[in-house]
DNA sequence: ACATACGGGACAGCCCGTTACT
DNA sequence: AGTAACGGGCTGTCCCGTATGT
């Protein structure tokens, strides 16, 4: 999965402007980011409101409690960019070696334009919050479940095109992702893309790229 | 790598007990514990403090700040737990194939035994502070660095014997990390060891076992 | 004085009801409600709002501020109430101690109906808001000067009558509003009609009953 | 009974002055005073912290929530404050009439030197909180049953003397609590001294004073 | 070494009221 | 008349760290 961050609407001069979705989106786009970077615990309403550039009035309007903010980021922001990044190009792909490839190319890209290895957001929120909540922990593993289910799809169409004959899908496919999440953990620790790079490529060796 | 956990010395119920080096194991066993469970920021000094029986003065007494308590999980528990479970088993294995084989073995003896998967305690750290502070990273970066280069060498010691000579020691080694960390963590959000075991064979299918 | 419930007109499911009376006295019902169980300040907008099954931009329309709501309660509510129960029955009944003892049965037939004791709709008030407005003040003690009032002419009309001449009629009225303010406050606290009962029970008895 | 204010010792100049009771005893005697003057809900902890001259934290340290502290209030506070005022000088009093007579002398002393009419510490309270919490209002009955045994308690030794042999010592002993009640929160909304004066010569007419 | 009291500030959440809109 | 979005500011609570005392 690609980094969370996304050309967020600008917060408008404006005193009053009723637009609540735009509104909605300024904080979920702030919290994802600062989620992602900082974690949720070490993310204050506080500073979300002044990066979203909203009044903290207008959030709690929105979103109650900083439980339900979380439960909306993973659903609204980090379930739909697994969507883009991985069950979209996979099902578009003419096999799953170039579908990965695709996907681990523009990962990389968009790792080695960042100023920082920000980590995966999912698994960030997902350390932190599956024992936190059983709303959490239900709404992590889904989105788990959909990555890996992604990915055993794709290989079982290869595999109905003769392809990969010897793998199993979903333990292909939970190894991906695993390597995947886990890749980058450590990129994040050593700041530097090797650690992703090696295990995409890997992954990518047992496909016979 | 294993869990934290361990029989950590009780608390002794005299008011004043001089014991320097008990006070701090506690303090250090159950902030290992709380740190794995629900990460470092949603652990508050107070929580550690009534769980280990300590009380703050003692505290902050052995570990000035928070963030040196954080540094000492990292530099006395966790790290020593990747030798433990990790270097020194794979260091007198046979084989790495053996080797691997017994530490996944005592891992998933663990887990079966836990009420609840609590997740990798480096990994939990490394994802919530490796941004947080240099020295985080730096310590976190090192026992990376440390389980790679165990899984790395017992894979060159395999290799003078003639065995798996196809494999990248360095790739193979940040691969079997990056699955069991992202395994562990898919395995803490299902509340499942099926995902850890499943990350756990395919490696080992890697090695011909 | 008797409870401040009363059957209020139900909240149409409609969207927009063009009703603004009922809406009105829908919000003043469910004020009154909550302002004798919990307090004003205890109260929050918010919930009155739900409970009243009203928006809070209707709620603002009828009501500038918190503080007309508070007036229009004691207004049109607390004060109507203390006629209803005390000034009306006092005026008709033929005599003073049969008037008395007619508004105790009815309030302890009340009482004994309800799952709460929820204490003097007046008195609850009274000692909430007296100190923090002079407006609030003033509305407070008209209506304790009423309802003393309706004490003291029924006295005045008995010993028209020949009876209780050795009363005197403004010092009795005072004594019986504060046994029932007083011993309404003790049943509220015990959760138990007796209290008041026997505040009743003895001012009924200085009218030879 | 009397007002709750009493000289709390001033807070000291100096930075940090180990002193839990005195710093306890000032948050309180602020505590008390503001409860009885705007209620419970009114108070903010904040202006109390400040009223106090404490700061917050220490504040939390001593009473760990409002709630706690208000708990604190009605038993170290204003319970004793019915021990004071009712309970020994009733003991002790030759006959009950000049017993209540000399506590009434008292309180009208004080009521007539303040500059306001702030109400009955005990009173003001229970309104508020009885129905918000059962500890409150188990705390708050127990206050009230206190003060009505001391009343009946001194009725039944005058009866041994052979005085009042027609009253109900618990049924006087509610309805004189009411009446100094109901009549202290008339005088509140009144802001005069006049109700309270009169229900108290009324209670002392029954004693034949 | 250890315990208790305390400092100051930040935290998430909620308050009442208003403004833009239908 | 009535609705929903929104503004600021305040609430009670809790935080981590330090100072004082034993």
């Amino acid at each position: 999965m690609r980094s969370v961050d996304r050309t967020s609407t600008q917060a408008p001069r404006g005193r009053r402007t009723n637009d609540p979705d735009g509104l909605r989106n300024r904080v979920l786009d702030a919290a994802a980011r600062m989620f992602q970077r900082q974690g949720f615990h070490a993310s204050a309403v506080h500073d979300l409101v002044a990066e979203a550039g909203v009044t903290s009035g207008a959030l709690h309007h929105h979103f109650p409690s900083k439980k339900a903010l979380g439960l909306a980021v993973l659903r609204e922001r980090v379930g739909p960019l697994v969507l883009e990044t991985w069950t979209e190009p996979l099902a578009t792909a003419p096999s799953l070696a170039e579908g990965v490839a695709a996907v681990f190319r523009l990962v990389e890209r968009e790792l080695d334009g960042a100023d920082q290895v920000r980590g995966c957001p999912l698994n960030n929120l997902a350390l932190e919050l599956s024992l936190a909540d059983p709303e959490y922990r239900a709404e992590i593993d889904g989105i788990f479940a959909a990555w890996r289910a992604a990915l055993a799809q794709a290989l079982i169409a290869d595999q109905a095109a003769g392809r990969h004959a010897g793998l199993d899908p979903e333990a292909f496919a939970t190894l991906a992702v695993a390597a995947y999440s886990g890749g980058m953990a450590m990129s994040k620790a050593a700041q530097s893309t090797a650690p992703l790079k090696t295990c995409a490529a890997q992954i990518l060796a047992m496909l016979g790229a």
